[in-house]
DNA sequence: TTGAAAGCGTTACCAG
DNA sequence: CTGGTAACGCTTTCAA
């Protein structure tokens, strides 16, 4: 017997269907009595609401939409942990979508997102994204986004993240107080805010200590582990390979180490490596990179807790969240005795 | 401007909302012309249909509930991605929830996706689900029910994970023909069958070899890093340690690694570990373990493939259905050289 | 205390 | 070709 409803309680009882409703939401007007026949029977029948019939009235769904780049992506399961947690405590459900970093696929989640009246949607944009009518929708829509990690520019949404452009400057500063001058850097995507802003910080940090940025130690690529695999090859085929890399983020920081290995270059004696990344992963990398320690799973939460106050009316303004970030020192640097890092 | 419905649309246009609803629909009963002055409006008023109130009416949600005990376990959230990559191919989109190994957490999930009429549900069980009252429930609402890794017993669900016992026992009997004979076990949780099956696999081989089985060597644990940290404790007090330990899990063999290196325990050159896991995880451990290897990416695809079978209803019968694992040797062992896994 | 009726956004059946 | 109406499962307002 599959799932019944309250016509069937009310007919088997030979009540209205409104009563039954009211009963089962234990309103004031139903007597004791009722109330009692009415919940044996459904309980008797497995009687469970149905979600969306209930929410369709409510004009409120309860639900969020989550958009990520790819969840086999150990950061994002994080941030999705942490939005999930928040959820949980505010009954919010999660709709989960990958966009496998694809433009088409993103706008595809997004439009379902939106058919499926979420209250509002979460977004880590995709590398690929360049076409922008799919914002337009969501601003004409009213239902609240906030960006998360890597956001698009011009549509005064909420964003949360990091300053990434701040962060990788502190980090080659930190390498460069470390006795290295021979630094590159494995990008990320261009056509992303973070992928920029990490590549600007590194150019900035050089400059800042006059050190001529070396275009062959430069190489554009993106934030998978293939991505940073492919990056070290072009670099390596570029010449004279530096002393530390610095790798848009973990992934890619992988991947160059899967190119290392394969080349036979040993690690970190020859070549360090520095990255974006976070401590969990990090824990588990050999040997441990040098990283810029973003928490993903606080930002997941911050992410959903902005969320929520965007939903309740609170905290209208659109502006751009930072979140603290720090150096976590690995083995992968010689670092002489004297430098700390405030 | 929020979101609109067909009947602003069809008052706009002075038409019905039966020809606005077919014609986006494209039906073969409605003018051309008709058709596309709704389609421009549609497509000027930024229409975007809504998802439930179309399903409904079809009775078929074309959604997914997936149950899984941790999402920041990386073994998961391959499994979620293989899940949502055949999801994608059919038009079925998923509702994603996170037991954290609570039963009545799983409990709440699995009454949210019911309420949500899901066309199926996908569950890892919790480490503490006992009560089996809410799998009558789902038996009771006749929607399927595919279990994926971790299965309860006794509701004639299908599932599909591994052969634990049989991959246990031949882990076992490969660490025995490397030449080692004490071999501790770091369990999971007894409640799960896979815990069980892990334990009882270390115990056939053992006896197999004739190696008597020391109480003080086996630990019951959970899967968890914070599980193996705690079993590796425990076990420490026992007494002397084993030469190569046995984790339930990779994120359990993790905690001992954790354990060890707190308590100044070299590895591998002390213990060796060796623990059922997946390559991709696998690969950025340190040093790499030798596992029995699932491809949890695969173990996704295959359930949400058997889900989709079930749906359309084919392929009714109720089974246990085993995927191939393969042993993947790490640096965790030496291991002499005539030893060869067939 | 209970029930009739309208409505949430959509589809489907049947009339015209 | 177009439209009225009932239905999907539920809630809410207003009468009785």
């Amino acid at each position: 017997m599959a799932l019944i409803n309250q016509s069937t309680i009310a007919k088997t009882l030979n009540v209205s269907r409104a009563t039954v409703s009211k009963a089962l939401k234990d309103a004031d007007d139903i007597s004791a009595e009722m109330k009692k026949r009415v919940w044996d029977l459904a309980e008797k029948l497995n009687y469970i609401p149905h979600y969306h019939a209930k929410r369709l009235h409510s004009q409120k769904t309860n639900l969020i939409g989550v958009v990520v780049p790819d969840i086999s992506n150990s950061f994002f399961s994080f941030v999705i942990d942490g939005i999930m947690d928040i959820a949980g405590q505010s009954d919010y459900h999660i709709i989960l979508t990958v966009s496998r970093e694809k433009a088409d696929t993103e706008e595809e989640n997004i439009l379902t997102l939106l058919s499926m009246r979420v209250d509002g949607i979460l977004l880590a944009v995709s590398e690929e994204t360049r076409d922008t009518r799919i914002f337009e929708k969501i601003k004409q829509s009213t239902v609240p986004l906030v960006y998360f990690d890597r956001a698009i520019e011009g549509f005064n949404f909420t964003a949360i993240g990091i300053d990434d452009r701040d962060a990788a400057r502190k980090l080659i500063d930190f390498v460069v107080r470390c006795g290295y001058r021979h630094i590159g850097h494995l990008g990320g995507s261009m056509l992303t805010d973070i992928g920029r802003n990490r590549r600007d910080g590194y150019i900035d940090a050089l400059k800042h200590h006059h050190i001529p940025v070396r275009d062959a130690w430069v190489v554009e690529g993106g934030f998978t582990r293939a991505d940073g695999y492919r990056s070290f090859m072009r670099m390596q085929q570029n010449g004279p390979l530096p002393e530390v890399i610095f790798a848009a983020n973990d992934q890619n920081a992988l991947g160059a180490y899967d190119a290392m290995k394969e080349l036979g270059i040993s690690f970190p004696e020859t070549i360090g490596i520095v990255a974006f990344g976070h401590h969990e992963f990090n824990r588990i990398i050999t040997p441990s990179l040098t990283i810029i320690n973003v928490n993903p799973y606080n930002l997941g939460k911050k992410a959903m807790e902005i969320m929520l106050g965007r939903i309740r009316g609170e905290d209208m303004c659109d502006k751009k969240i930072f979140l603290p970030v720090e150096i976590e020192i690995g083995e992968s640097l010689q670092i002489s005795e004297n430098v700390s890092f405030k």
